[in-house]
DNA sequence: AGCACGCCGACT
DNA sequence: GTCGGCGTGCTC
C-alpha cells in the first residue's frame, strides 16, 4: 500500500491546562515524518501558535474537521516512550492535566508560543491622509521599529484595547499581523584559531617563519604563541590565544588574512565541566555493610531505605552504587532539595564521575537547561544531580535513582499543579525503568520509615558518624524560667549567649536556626492592641528592619512601618516576636566582636549570594550563621563548634498533622551541623517547654519513639501512612459564595464517599491574595482502590464546574497534600 | 491558559 | 456615543 497517499491524524498534547489532547491532520507531505515525542507546530484558537507533543499518530479521521499541523520542529522524538508513560501516570494520580504535565517537564526552551507581530502591510499605498492621529501615531511608530508586539503597540498608543485600531488598520490594509513562533534555543559558539591544511608539514612552515621573520615580527610572534599553545591539536580557542601575551589581536588577523591560520566558529557547551575523575571510592567498614545491607534489600525490593546518622558518611555509599551503575552502561539519577545543591556536594562527585556528571537546577538558565536535556536525551550512561524537576529529563536507561534528604518536604511541589511528590513519583519512574530507588535520610519521614518497617522497603542503617565522630551534646535551656527570673538577654537565654561567646572565643564557629524571616512577625498596639495585617491576606505584617518595610510574607505586599496606631493613633507600638534578622541585630549588640552572617530568603535572592555565604562561613570570614531552614540543609561545615536553635515552640506549634514530625527531623538536622571530624559540638535549644515530648526525642537522639508516638496519632486520627489524604481546596473573592460553594461541595462528596469527607473547615490563612479559602479533606483507607476514589472525585468535580451558582469559583485538588 | 464575544456602566 | 470592565464559552 501507497502511504503517501494516505490521511493520518496526529493527537497531540498542547502546554495548556486542558484535559484532552487535540487532533490534527497531517499533510501529506509530512507522512511519514511525524513520530511519537517530537515537538510539532500547531494552531490553537483563532491565531495563537504552540509547539505540541505528539501522543499518537492515526488514521482515525475526527467528526470535525481538523486543522493541520504546521512544521515539524525536531527530527528527533524530544519526550521518550517511558517519559510519555510517566507524564501520564503523574497526571492521573495527581488529578492535573498532561498539559500542565508538559509545562513543568519541558524546560521553557523547548517550549514555544508564538506571539503576535505587527508590521507594515506590503501593499500599503503611503496615503496617510485618511488616518487619525491615533492611526497615524502607531504607523509612524511601526514605521521606525520596522515590527511591534501587542504590547509594544499598547503602550505606544497608551491604551488597553488596542483590537478595534489594529482591525482597522488591517482592513484599510496599512498594516499587516502575522504570528511568530521561534526556536527559544541557540547554541553557543566560540572563535577558533586552527592551522591551515597547507602548512602542516615543516618545510612550508619554515618558509612562512623565514618570511614573517624579516617583515613582520609581530605575527611571528603570534604565530609561534599559537604552535606553542595549540600543542598537537594545532586548533585551539580565540580567546585562549589572546590572552597570551605575545599574542596580538591584529598581527591575528594578517595571518587569517593571509590563509595561514584558518578562524571559524565551532559550538560549545554551556555546560560541559571539564572535570576529571580522580577518586576512587574508599569505604570505611560500616558504610561497607551498609552497602551490603542495601544490596541484600535490592535482591528482592526496588527500594531501600538507608537511615544514616548525620555525617556518617552516606554519600560514599552514594557514590559506590553511582559507580558500578555507570559501569554498566546504565544512567543514574541523585535527587536532592534544591538548597541542598551546594557546590560543595557537586564538587565532591565530580572528583568521582568527572564529566559524566550532569547538573540540573532552578538555578540554571533556559539555554543551560535545554543542553542538560539535550544531553541526557543522547541515552549515554551519565548521573543527574539536581531537584525535582531532574525527574522530568529524558532518560532512556535508568538503572538507579537516589534521593537524599528523602523526608525533606520541598520534593513535594505545591504550586502550580502537577502538585506531585518527588520522592513517590520516583518510585514510579523507576518502575517504568525496572530501576531501584535507594531513598537516604537521618531523619526519615514516617511514610517511608512506615513502608521499611511493613517490609514494602528494604532497609539499611549507618549508626556511627565517619571518622569516629560523636554525636553532640543537646542541651534545653528554660526560656520560662530564664524569662521568670528577668534574665532574657533580649532573645538569647544567658546560658545561650555565654556559650556563643566561650565557642567563637576557642575559634569555632556558630550557626543560629531561627524559622522565621524578617525583625519582628507583628507589631501590636500596646493601647488598643491593634495589629497591621496584610490588605489581601488574612497575616499580620512582617517588620523588616533593613528595609524599613511591613511585608507580607504571602503576597509580597509592602507598606512603611506606622509611627502610630492605625485604629487609636497612639504611639506606644511594640514589635512582638523576632526573626533572623533581630537576632543577627541583638547579637551584634551583644558580642561585638562576633562576625555574623544571615541567610533567609532575604539574603539569597541574587544568582551567587547563597554560594557566597557559604564561602565567606566555610573560610571563616564570618564565624556566625544566623538562618531559617536553608542551614539545615546538605551544608557541610568542619568548624562548627555550636548549634542553637532559638525558638523550638515555633516549630513544634505549627497547626498540621505532621508537624511533630517536621519539628523533630529540623531540630535533630540542624543539630547534626554541630561538630564534624573529632570534636563533639554543642546544640542548645531554647524553649518554653523544655521536657516536651518531641525535644526530649531530639536530645535523646531518639527517632524510634518519635516514630511510635506519631504512629499512633496518625492512626487514631486517620492520617498517612495509615490513610490517604486528598485535599480539594475553594477558593474565591466572595467569601460567602466560598463558603456555600464548598459546602454544597463537600456535601456531594458525602453522598458518595460518607465520613470520608472531611470539612469543609477554614485553613489557618483563610485569605490569600484577596481570595478567601476552605478545604475539604477526604481520607481513604490505604487500602482503598485510589483510582476509583478519583474517578469519583472527578466525577463530582466536574459536575461543580459546570453548576451555574459556582462557576466564580476555583477549585485547586492536591493530592497526598503536605 | 488565551482570546474572542457580548453585555453593561462611565466618561471623552 | 465609545472605552473598558468582566462574565462566558471555545479551542482540534
Amino acid at each position: 500500500m501507497n502511504t503517501e497517499r494516505r490521511d493520518y491524524f496526529v493527537d497531540v498534547i498542547l502546554p495548556l491546562a486542558l484535559p484532552q489532547t487535540y487532533t490534527y491532520r497531517l499533510p501529506q507531505s509530512m507522512n511519514g515524518a511525524v513520530f511519537q515525542g517530537q515537538r510539532v507546530v500547531v494552531q490553537f484558537g483563532k491565531s495563537k501558535m504552540y509547539s505540541a507533543i505528539v501522543k499518537l499518530v492515526h488514521e482515525t479521521a475526527p467528526k470535525y474537521t481538523a486543522k493541520y499541523i504546521e512544521a515539524i520542529l525536531d527530527a528527533e522524538p524530544v519526550v521518550v516512550e517511558k517519559q510519555l508513560e510517566f507524564w501520564d501516570w503523574l497526571s492521573r494520580y495527581y488529578m492535573c492535566t498532561q498539559g500542565e504535565v508538559m509545562i513543568t517537564a519541558l524546560p521553557a526552551g523547548l517550549r514555544l508560543t508564538s506571539e503576535s507581530k505587527i508590521g507594515m502591510s506590503v501593499s500599503f499605498d503611503g496615503n496617510k491622509d485618511h488616518l487619525n492621529e491615533e492611526e497615524l501615531n502607531l504607523v509612524e511608530a511601526i514605521e521606525v521599529r520596522g515590527v511591534l508586539t501587542m504590547e509594544e503597540v499598547s503602550t505606544v498608543l497608551d491604551r488597553k484595547t488596542v483590537y478595534p485600531v489594529i482591525r482597522k488598520l488591517i482592513a484599510a490594509d496599512v498594516i499587516s499581523v502575522h504570528e511568530e513562533i521561534k526556536e527559544r534555543y541557540r547554541p553557543k559558539y566560540e572563535s577558533v584559531i586552527a592551522l591551515n591544511d597547507k602548512y602542516m608539514s615543516e618545510d612550508e612552515m619554515r618558509a612562512v617563519f623565514d618570511k614573517l621573520e624579516k617583515r613582520a615580527f609581530k605575527q611571528l610572534e603570534t604565530l609561534m604563541a599559537f604552535i606553542h599553545l595549540s600543542g598537537k591539536a594545532q586548533e585551539m580557542r580565540r580567546a585562549d590565544l589572546l590572552a597570551d601575551r605575545n599574542a596580538d589581536a591584529s598581527a591575528l588577523a594578517s595571518l587569517v588574512k593571509k590563509g595561514i591560520l584558518d578562524s571559524y566558529d565551532r559550538e560549545v557547551s554551556r555546560i560541559k565541566s571539564d572535570a576529571v575523575a580522580t577518586k576512587e571510592a574508599v569505604l570505611s567498614t560500616h558504610q561497607t555493610s551498609a552497602l551490603e545491607k542495601i544490596k541484600e534489600g535490592f535482591a528482592d525490593k526496588s527500594t531501600v531505605l538507608l537511615h544514616g546518622v548525620t555525617s556518617s558518611g552516606k554519600t560514599e555509599v552514594y557514590t559506590h552504587l553511582i559507580r558500578e551503575q555507570l559501569e554498566n552502561g546504565k544512567q543514574v539519577l541523585f535527587l536532592l532539595p534544591e538548597i541542598a545543591l551546594t557546590t560543595q556536594l557537586i564538587g565532591r562527585l565530580q572528583e568521582h564521575f568527572g564529566a559524566a556528571v550532569l547538573i540540573y537546577h532552578s538555578r540554571f538558565n533556559e539555554q543551560e537547561r535545554v543542553e542538560v536535556y539535550n544531553e541526557v536525551l543522547k541515552k549515554k550512561p551519565c548521573v543527574v544531580i539536581g531537584a525535582r524537576s531532574s525527574l522530568f529529563l529524558p532518560y532512556s536507561n535508568l538503572g538507579l535513582i537516589i534521593i537524599d534528604e528523602e523526608h525533606d518536604p520541598s520534593f513535594k511541589q505545591q504550586d502550580p499543579a502537577p502538585r506531585y511528590n518527588a520522592r513517590e513519583s520516583a518510585l514510579w519512574l523507576a518502575k517504568i525503568h525496572k530501576a531501584n530507588t535507594l531513598l537516604g535520610s537521618a531523619t526519615p519521614s514516617v511514610e517511608s520509615y512506615y513502608n521499611a518497617k511493613h517490609g514494602l522497603y528494604g532497609y539499611a542503617t549507618m549508626t556511627e558518624r565517619f571518622g569516629g565522630a560523636v554525636l553532640p551534646k543537646i542541651f534545653v535551656a528554660d526560656v520560662k524560667e530564664a524569662t521568670k527570673r528577668k534574665m532574657m538577654k533580649s532573645v538569647f537565654t544567658p546560658y545561650l549567649l555565654e556559650r556563643i561567646d566561650q565557642v567563637l572565643a576557642d575559634g569555632e564557629q556558630v550557626i543560629l536556626f531561627q524559622n522565621r524571616r524578617g525583625f519582628a512577625p507583628c507589631i501590636e498596639c500596646q493601647t488598643c492592641g491593634h495589629v497591621p495585617h496584610c490588605v489581601r491576606c488574612d497575616v499580620s505584617l512582617t517588620y523588616h528592619k533593613a528595609a524599613n518595610q511591613l511585608r507580607c510574607h504571602i503576597c509580597g505586599f509592602t507598606s512603611a512601618p506606622p509611627t502610630a496606631c492605625d485604629a487609636c493613633g497612639t504611639t506606644d507600638l511594640k514589635l512582638k516576636g523576632f526573626g533572623t534578622e533581630k537576632i543577627e541585630e541583638e547579637l551584634g549588640l551583644l558580642l561585638p566582636a562576633a562576625r555574623i552572617a544571615r541567610m533567609d530568603l532575604d539574603t539569597t535572592r541574587g544568582k551567587f549570594s547563597l554560594q557566597n555565604i557559604i564561602a565567606d562561613f566555610e573560610s571563616g570570614k564570618t564565624n556566625v550563621l544566623v538562618g531559617t531552614q536553608m542551614v539545615t540543609k546538605g551544608l557541610d561545615f568542619g568548624n562548627v563548634g555550636l548549634v542553637g536553635i532559638l525558638s523550638a515552640d515555633q516549630i513544634l506549634n505549627f497547626p498540621d498533622f505532621r508537624s511533630y514530625e517536621r519539628a523533630f527531623q529540623l531540630m535533630a538536622q540542624v543539630s547534626g551541623r554541630a561538630g564534624r571530624r573529632e570534636k563533639q559540638g554543642e546544640v542548645i535549644i531554647q524553649s518554653f517547654n523544655p521536657q516536651h515530648f518531641i525535644i526530649q526525642c531530639v536530645v535523646n537522639n531518639d527517632y524510634e519513639t518519635m516514630y511510635h508516638n506519631e504512629l499512633a496519632d496518625r492512626m487514631q486520627f486517620s492520617y498517612p501512612p495509615l490513610f490517604r489524604l486528598i485535599r480539594i481546596t475553594v477558593k474565591g473573592k466572595d467569601a460567602l459564595l466560598v463558603d456555600n460553594g464548598s459546602f454544597h461541595l463537600a456535601s456531594q462528596l458525602r453522598t458518595h464517599m460518607g465520613s470520608r469527607i472531611l470539612g469543609p473547615e477554614y485553613p489557618v490563612v483563610a485569605r490569600m491574595r484577596d481570595e478567601y479559602i476552605k478545604n475539604i479533606l477526604i481520607k481513604t483507607e490505604r487500602e482503598a482502590s485510589v483510582v476509583k476514589i478519583k474517578d469519583t472525585i472527578q466525577t463530582v468535580l466536574n459536575d461543580f464546574k459546570v453548576h451555574p451558582d459556582f462557576k466564580k469559583l476555583r477549585l485547586v485538588i492536591d493530592v497526598d497534600p503536605n
